[in-house]
DNA sequence: CCTTTCCGATACAACTATGTATTGAAACAA
DNA sequence: TTGTTTCAATACATAGTTGTATCGGAAAGG
């Protein structure tokens, strides 16, 4: 498979604009470095990341970055935005069995993707609004609004209460994740049972 | 009140070392560097530690704070360690009240030091393994007990089943804050109370 | 009075990061 | 072929940080 562009498709995951002279930009270049640059973001943070290390560790040069960002902040931005957001699990109309479904997937979300220490970042209190904003749309939200979903689908269909406190209730489930790393407790491997469960019952339900 | 060492009582909250020549040390300048240390730790993280400007945003000198903490790192530590634990909410038997105090007295704890920040740079992967230890040990694993004790309290007492998941659950009573914090959903008024019962539910009591 | 330590101010060398620029070669469009 | 853009490598000025040092003066003990 090549590294440049063809004439049909994507290119680095962004339709392509007409063809432009000149040579191609090499889209693993793209690719290194956001990954490396997230890499950065989780072990330092905003403030710690260096753009020659970074450059460097990805292959390349502080040249191919400036001309694809033109700062710091631009690339921390790009590196969340192009964190794909991995197909959600599936719906299968039984609430409790989603919930589990879904705190799996946050699990296996969370672990390879140090999307863990980036939570972090974004409780300091320097952090740009933009950056946060785009952390919270493309990686919180979705995640926030399933789990909701799945609760709602229980006062549905008559399994917990009318009067459930979803709103709290909802905050537990990937609030558990980031209390046990916080105080350096390791989750159990039965985690995402375990809290589905609990948050279950929280809700008013007999699981 | 005076800024210097009298030869009774504690100069800086440590005992007194026997009385050594020279000028004494303001210890006015001490909790002014740790302070703000801690302000610059919450809004930048560990890389985003300024010597200079601490030292100059405190009124003093590098030279007044090199005197005292050998690098950054020691500094770090020792504002997080300096970081007063306050008095925890008195126990009155009532295990459902207690957990209500306790989430009460951890939302007022975690406004006004700025210590949720902190949560997210403990979460740094390059943080220094000293350096979350004493936070763990001076601010998180108090109150985790506390809530744990608790809990326990609501099982002896027979208030809770026997079986209750304490270890998962008392995770969500300060995971919810993370969660929303992460989520910029900013908590409701009434939050440690509904918390707290839906803490209780999920452990099987009646609330 | 003498000694010791602290304080504020200033200075300095070493290092690192940033942003820009240049050069020669490579890859592509027209 | 010509023109354009990219790439790797290198260079450079600017700025910020670090750790150490020095200096005069202040505040204490002996």
């Amino acid at each position: 498979m090549s590294r440049i562009s063809d004439t049909s498709g994507k290119i680095c995951g962004v339709p392509i604009p007409p063809a432009r002279a000149g040579r191609p930009r090499d889209c693993e270049i793209d690719t290194a470095i956001l990954e490396t640059t997230r890499r950065h973001l989780a072990a330092h943070g905003v403030s710690g990341l260096s753009i020659a290390a970074i450059a460097d560790e990805a292959g390349s040069t502080r040249q191919a970055l400036y001309r694809r960002w033109p700062d710091k902040l631009s690339l921390a931005v790009a590196a969340v935005a192009d964190l794909a957001e991995t197909t959600p699990p599936v719906v299968t109309g039984e609430p409790l069995r989603d919930l589990i479904a879904e705190l799996t997937h946050f699990r296996e979300c969370i672990v390879d993707a140090s999307s863990l220490a980036l939570a972090g970042v974004m409780l300091q209190e320097d952090v740009d609004p933009e950056f946060r904003r785009v952390y919270r749309e493309r990686l919180v939200k979705p995640r926030r609004s399933r789990v909701v979903a799945c609760l709602e689908r229980g006062i549905a269909l008559g399994l917990l209460p009318g009067d459930a406190d979803v709103a709290i209730a909802s905050t537990f489930v990937t609030g558990s994740w980031y209390a046990m790393a916080v105080a350096g407790t390791k989750p159990p491997k039965d985690w995402a049972d375990r809290t589905a469960h609990l948050v279950w019952r929280a809700c008013g339900g007999k699981g």
